[in-house]
DNA sequence: CTTTCGGTGTGCGTCGGATCACAAGTGTTG
DNA sequence: CAACACTTGTGATCCGACGCACACCGAAAG
């Protein structure tokens, strides 16, 4: 089924678009609803096509060779995914799966990558964001490359999506130990010990699923290497 | 100094240009030269300018906490660097030295954005530039989440640049056991003793300065987890 | 309310890899 | 050639992270 128009003027990637260039796009994309869970988009299937999220909000996720899973990134309303795809035609770098019930409207990759080429301000935002993955994945290679768990889940700590306010910085939706072991490349229970090191230090506090980075200094020295790890 | 008409022609980003842009372009483009080692393009400076390697070899170097270097990519004659930077006007992500003497031609940044953005040929160059680099980025970061050295080893062997001819796969200039210890975030001797195990097993053998893969299966099952890396 | 289940906290033994120390190549450079 | 720097190979030691076991807690489900 088409997208309606004004469906398609809540992306800010489509807005600087003409009203009838949008009109013929609306005819040309399809809207389809994904369970909790379902796979929207497969590491394996050259699934050539640019999505957009119209509703729910979905995960980039990879496996490591034993079958864990590894969240990458979120995409939420408003927001696009598929970008590798379209711009070199290979098979996607990761599966994309719904984390609760979607709307995606699909654009075919062709015709997506006809309209960034020939419109420079498309050009741009779909580089900028490239630029960015780039920047983000160095993130996380550099992280990995530490040699101390405990270093490794401070870096962590800062590069998760933070809101700074009143007192201090709080990360919300934090990510349960067993994950945040997965992304730093240790066991869950060396998770939940340096936790308790830094709670014991008044680094920082749990206030129910959220935390507080109380000291984000001394998180950013012991990231950085200038100070050793607190033993206890 | 402005670089010569034909000196832009051997790159291949720029040569679906017509010849009067080229023409304009080569005047607002500066060549310098470079020692060994010196620095070309620093993480710390803005430097806001596209580079296009006439001469020489350049190399994306980063560095870990404790200053030891990671190399990340090499530039050769023809190529370009500093599109990241390009892109979203952030500083660098990596540094970039000479890994020879070598000569650049510099291109302003506004300049070069304009340039590729008006330019559908180029926009899509670049663009598969930028997804190829998190493409690569992406399988480090996999690599590095791996629990076990010598699996990691195996990988990385699995995707330094090969060249494959009558008796199987070669890979020239190899890298030292101190470089591949630091891309896989093990110690030297670490990565010394899994070594003695391939040879021993015949998976791989040293010719010189270059490594022979005898069995690329069997590095692919231990790189994918399916056997157990070998004891002994 | 009770049960179930996913997440968390903690002790303990074990082993793998870091680290140190040193010997033996392999080139480079004067 | 000798002197030097760099790379590779190998043994010995030690510590830290993994893995297992189990207790605890809170939320969701029956």
């Amino acid at each position: 089924m088409p997208a309606s128009l004004q469906l398609l003027s809540q992306f800010p990637l489509l807005r600087p678009l003409p009203g009838e260039v949008l009109e013929s796009l609306s005819l040309r994309m399809t809207l389809r609803s994904f369970a909790r869970r379902a796979m929207v988009m497969s590491k394996d299937v050259p699934a050539q096509e640019l999505g957009f999220l119209v509703d729910g909000r979905l995960q980039g996720v990879d496996f490591t060779v034993d079958g864990r899973s590894v969240g990458l990134y979120f995409v939420d309303p408003g927001d696009y995914f598929g970008e590798l795809s379209l711009v070199d035609g290979k098979p996607p770098s990761e599966f994309v799966v719904a984390a609760v019930k979607s709307t995606v409207a699909f654009l075919d990759a062709q015709l997506a990558k006809n309209l960034i080429l020939n419109n420079p301000g498309l050009a741009q935002a779909v580089m900028s964001r490239l630029a960015n993955r780039v920047r983000v994945v160095m993130g996380q290679r550099t992280l990995l490359s530490l040699p101390n768990p405990f270093q490794r889940l401070c870096v962590l700590l800062l590069q998760l999506p933070q809101h700074t306010d009143a007192d201090g910085i709080g990360v919300d939706q934090a990510p349960t130990h067993q994950e945040l072991a997965i992304m730093i490349n240790a066991s869950r229970e060396t998770v939940t010990r340096s936790f308790q090191v830094l709670f014991l230090n008044k680094v920082l506090v749990r206030e129910g699923n959220a935390l507080r980075l109380l000291q984000p200094d001394v998180l950013k020295d012991i990231a950085e290497g200038r100070v050793s790890p607190p033993k206890a």
